[in-house]
DNA sequence: CGTTTATTTGACCCTTGTCAAGAGTAGTGG
DNA sequence: CCACTACTCTTGACAAGGGTCAAATAAACG
């Protein structure tokens, strides 16, 4: 049978305290420890692939993964470096990006908490990864992940859900991208950050009139394939047509919904 | 734990020859019957999801899929109809593209022989596939690509594999679309199709320099977010440059490899 | 061989990009 | 607490890449 590796031939890693090899599969640990207890109460896990584990083999995850914490802008990822290691977002986000030799750069995503950065089916990072603002991440090296396939079938198919989902998304941007105007784009894109904002807030009675915009226009730019200046003048020109208001930059409050739907997708002649 | 079906809810589908229970895993028919040669012999075997299932189960694949073949523009999947189905291209390049209300639309790959159509996380198709030239599909439904995912763990691996390439792909063409010119989509086309070629035509000794087109210019335009007049000024263009011959349209002579790869990364100032 | 459809080419224009300057904002340190 | 600096964002004037509309050619097909 042929063999096809979702990581192939991992570049070999620095050990780590961590980087040990998994418990056999079924295993219990008689009562959860420190570290089991990072996994157990994390506010992501219910959302995100490691629910695939069930609590009473977490301590097989707690022991692959390690916590770390990075200040906004921080490259997580290295365009072209070899592929060594996936990322859990527990807080924050992260921008995902490809570039050309002249320098150009398109945002391909944004990963917020309870998705993953670092899926690679090649040797090296065909993208890169920056911290757009403060994250908190959960570390996994390929081969841990490797392990982790062979042991819980579960979590082959959540990753394989997941993934999945990503490309449909990959999809829609892309129709964004080739066919849609500049102010289709802008609304789409604060329509998609209402829909993050409502996720991770959904208590706020205010979450579906907000949206959560933590990026530079730079970043939303790259993401929609505009300059920074169109994307300031689309978001004046909605502002002065009264469908988003105008208090924060970075806070943006919806006014008219169902208008802001509308211009996304093409119904506005306007 | 937490169920995450990669086929959710599979629409009933009106009951088939084929649309029977899988064998159960690891049982071995004594010698090949008819579908099963179907399978051995299939041209695409070796390089597309089925190489997963060993040769000795391959029964259970011969059972569970059903071959069809579709003429030229054809509808293979509708936008937004219920996802039963699942399609293995044998033969023949099927597109896939997303629309918007108004009937702008965005082609989101071509599905050559050996490739695959129609995952989906959700009830319905978030996306179309439609026939380019005359194709041979092997269908298989969403039930019973579950029960294959359920006994081959290989499957799942190797499903997982080809959609974490088909992500990188798109995240390729999200970069074109969002920050090429019309001059770079189309070399950057050129050179996919050439490789498309080399991969379906390894023992041709011009595969270096020939790219087969079979889409016709709407599809191109459609595809790298375009007009056709775009597409077809860009083409002459680069034939003006000699740097493609012109003899026919769909079927392309590259006179200058290294002129078109600088040409897509931005490397050529011209 | 005529009809239909696909492709090419031209003329013109609009959306978006480019360049440049000004206005906010956020830190920093006196 | 208030300058000072360094960004980030906004706005304006202008240019250009690619879109639109229209017509001419070339292929495809019965």
């Amino acid at each position: 049978m042929l063999k096809v590796p979702v990581f192939p031939d991992s570049a070999p890693m620095p050990p780590s305290p961590s980087a040990q090899a998994l418990h056999p599969a079924g295993k219990r640990t008689g009562r959860a420890d420190p570290d089991s207890a990072r996994c157990l109460m994390c506010k992501v896990r219910e959302y995100n692939l490691c629910s695939s584990i069930e609590d009473h083999d977490v301590t097989v995850l707690a022991q692959a993964t390690r916590q770390i914490s990075l200040p906004p802008g921080t490259a997580v990822i290295e365009e072209g470096t070899p592929a060594s290691a996936f990322f859990n977002v527990i807080n924050g986000t992260v921008k995902l990006f490809k570039s050309l030799p002249d320098g150009r750069r398109q945002i391909t995503g944004f990963a917020d908490a309870g998705q993953f950065v670092g899926l690679s089916n090649s040797r090296t990072y065909s993208f890169g990864a920056e911290t757009v603002s403060t994250v908190l991440l959960c570390r996994c090296t390929h081969t841990q992940i490797e392990n982790l396939l062979a042991e819980y079938p579960g979590f082959a198919r959540h990753l394989l859900s997941a993934v999945t989902h990503e490309l449909a998304d990959a999809q829609e941007q892309m129709l964004l991208l080739g066919r849609k105007t500049a102010k289709e784009k802008v609304a789409s894109f604060l329509l998609d950050r209402i829909k993050q904002y409502h996720r991770t807030h959904p208590h706020d009675p205010d979450a579906e009139t907000t949206a959560s915009v933590p990026m530079t226009r730079v970043d939303i730019a790259d993401y929609l394939g505009l300059t920074i200046e169109t994307v300031s003048r689309t978001i004046s020109t909605l502002r002065r047509d009264k469908i988003i208001s105008g208090t924060e930059n970075h806070c943006i409050r919806i006014l008219s919904l169902p208008n802001l739907q509308d211009i996304a997708y093409g119904l506005k002649s306007i």
